[in-house]
DNA sequence: ATTCTTGCAAACATTTTGCAGGGCA
DNA sequence: TGCCCTGCAAAATGTTTGCAAGAAT
């Protein structure tokens, strides 16, 4: 948890949340760098980390921790479900109405103050889908 | 994915397994390291790491890609949904049952071929809400 | 006998952190 | 001016891999 202490809005932080807020992918760690690299040519990866933990503290950002071991991040703030392909994890957002109520349907007590859920539907992307059908057929192939 | 070669019951690999069954938590792989250490004490975290890939590979175990960056695993093979506590990232299993056909909600093309889902609820359990309101009357306390 | 698997160690990938200098409020 | 923030580099963390020896089929 952060402690309340005035954050300055640096040229870095600035522009990593602007950057994030436009775009519609969900960038690990070194692809936000690489992207605010063309604007600040020597910021640093570790400035990229810390401001990227900062934002998603104060809930300028979102972190996302699906599926996958890397950390993604997310300008959109509102929760949100995504798919995830399996093959080559691209992830993208699902067109789904948010759940209301989920808990709802725990039964039991499970000890736990439930605060939020996070849903994410697993596929094949197309490209995906494509590289494999090739792929298959050149197996198919007589040598 | 896994070629199709014939795999070998090894004592490491048996073992990894049937620990992993007779749990009921979703521990990391260093974690069962540890655990399958004391049947046999000179295995490797290499060994526990390639045996964990095989075995969920094949299906015998499941790999869980939630929150968090560390890699956990379940011996429930079965798709179930979890609860995790955003301040020790403890995870438990959720006792609801499988929502059938959630993909239906999908609206418009994604472009993806769904396969599955994953739901994960996010809280606090009762061991962190009990350290975080003893810390609440620590602060509130005088000096 | 074959070849899959292991233990070990080194390599990798990702993220965090200490520090001295720099810049926002 | 105070102290938050930065760039840099090193460290920490988590996971994968090359290799020679060992074990399962």
């Amino acid at each position: 948890m952060r402690k309340t202490q005035t954050l300055r809005l640096t040229r870095q932080r600035s522009i990593i949340l602007q950057e994030l807020q436009n775009l519609k992918t969900h960038p690990n760690a070194d692809e936000i760098y690489e992207i605010v690299r063309k604007d600040i040519p020597r910021i640093s990866l570790g400035t990229v980390y810390r401001n990227l933990e900062i934002l998603s503290d104060i809930g300028q950002i979102q972190k996302l921790e699906l599926g996958g071991t890397v950390k993604r991040f997310d300008g959109n703030t509102e929760n949100h479900y995504h798919i995830r392909c399996v093959h080559c994890n691209k992830i993208v957002d699902a067109s789904m109405d948010l759940i209301k109520d989920l808990e709802k349907n725990l039964n039991g007590n499970s000890g736990f103050t439930i605060l939020d859920h996070r849903l994410e539907f697993l596929g094949i992307c197309r490209d995906c889908e494509e590289s494999l059908s090739n792929l298959e057929e050149e197996i198919a192939k007589p040598m």
